[in-house]
DNA sequence: TGTTTTTTAATGCGACTGCATCGTAACGGT
DNA sequence: ACCGTTACGATGCAGTCGCATTAAAAAACA
């Protein structure tokens, strides 16, 4: 019965345009045509996918978490390629680097989730799908440090459940500076360093 | 010449009218219209004192970052009242949890906050000014630590050049989860004052 | 009191917004 | 080959936007 196309597909194709229009021209300039026109669709197209503008907006914040998780998974198996076997601090590591803006997709990742994090101060549903994606996160991060304790990586006295989530929201802290120019990748890199020194052996 | 009015409190009170609106209705329900009413003026009255949009906008970001400072003084002067001379590990947990959201006005500050880096993604202006707000604090931060070595409050081998930075940013990390309520100000506050243990004597 | 200048208010305008309403083209099932 | 469903494009509409224009009100100085 129907015709062709794959749903789905032409619905992530939207939401990448949505990803290319507030990573260029910013969260105001998200209007249908300018989404349609990023995509090189017609304004009807991104209606007849998106009943309502806020439906897609919480589609493409969906699509962004997994975009986040696919680049994550995809560094750590990466890291896991030619026979070795990477260290807990090594996954941590390498973790972090992908959750700050330091190249072109995670410039733009950033912007989008820091222009829906103001979104999500007045709009519960963006808020509460924030919390699903970060608690998740928050969560690996945790179990990854727990594992990092067990297999005696970590310094004597180092408390994985207080220490991991330490970590993380320090990363998160860094995302906005190193947005805005007030402080670069490398000096971002270096302090989480510090850190890891810290804590691993 | 006549004139009746204080120019500069007038702007003062306008950009009063812009939090509100940011931190009840969010960044984009900022227009002329709103604000005016919120402030119980006239359009033609924000007109007359910002000639355009974007220089209400940047003045109320100047006004924002004189708030937070003007709290973080009061606040440390608090601590200084009553003949007691605080240690330096009270002022830099009172000035930590002077910037996170929790209480109404670090909400609203917050809030505030948040929507102009999302608006300094795309706008170099806002970058500019808040790159200049937030390196001062920084800058603070820093010499409060190195203050703190100086007197021997901070813990053998901590160096306060590395650990201020990253509390200082471990803080600003905490801001966007408490906001949409992935964490709670009493677990921010516990996790800060892990670190000050960690960190002071 | 009359004049000047600032302050405030009211209104209009072009552009843009999200959304609804069509019309049409294209494929799948029968 | 026909028809129904889906995909898609074009256009209209009510509302809002920032900004310009205009005018009235008010206070300081002559």
């Amino acid at each position: 019965m129907p015709k062709q196309v794959d749903h789905e597909q032409r619905r992530q194709l939207l939401a990448e345009a949505v990803f290319a229009v507030i990573g260029t021209r910013g969260w105001e300039a998200v209007s249908l045509r300018d989404v349609a026109v990023q995509a090189g669709v017609s304004m009807g197209t991104v209606q007849h996918y998106f009943p309502a503008k806020q439906q897609m907006l919480l589609f493409a914040l969906a699509q962004m978490r997994d975009r986040v998780n696919a680049r994550l998974q995809a560094t750590l198996a990466a890291l896991h390629g030619p026979g070795n076997q990477p260290s807990r601090r090594e996954l941590i590591r390498a973790a972090t680097a992908v959750m700050l803006p330091v190249d072109g997709p995670g410039r733009e990742e950033a912007c989008v989730n820091i222009a829906f994090f103001s979104a999500a101060t007045v709009t519960p549903e963006y808020a509460r799908q924030l919390r699903d994606g970060y608690s998740r996160i928050l969560t690996v991060t945790v179990a990854s440090f727990r594992e990092a304790a067990r297999l005696g990586e970590l310094r004597d006295g180092i408390d994985p459940d207080a220490e991991a989530p330490a970590l993380y929201f320090l990363t998160q802290g860094l995302v906005g500076p190193i947005l805005i120019g007030l402080y670069q990748p490398d000096d971002a890199l270096a302090l989480i360093d510090a850190q890891l020194n810290r804590l691993f052996r």
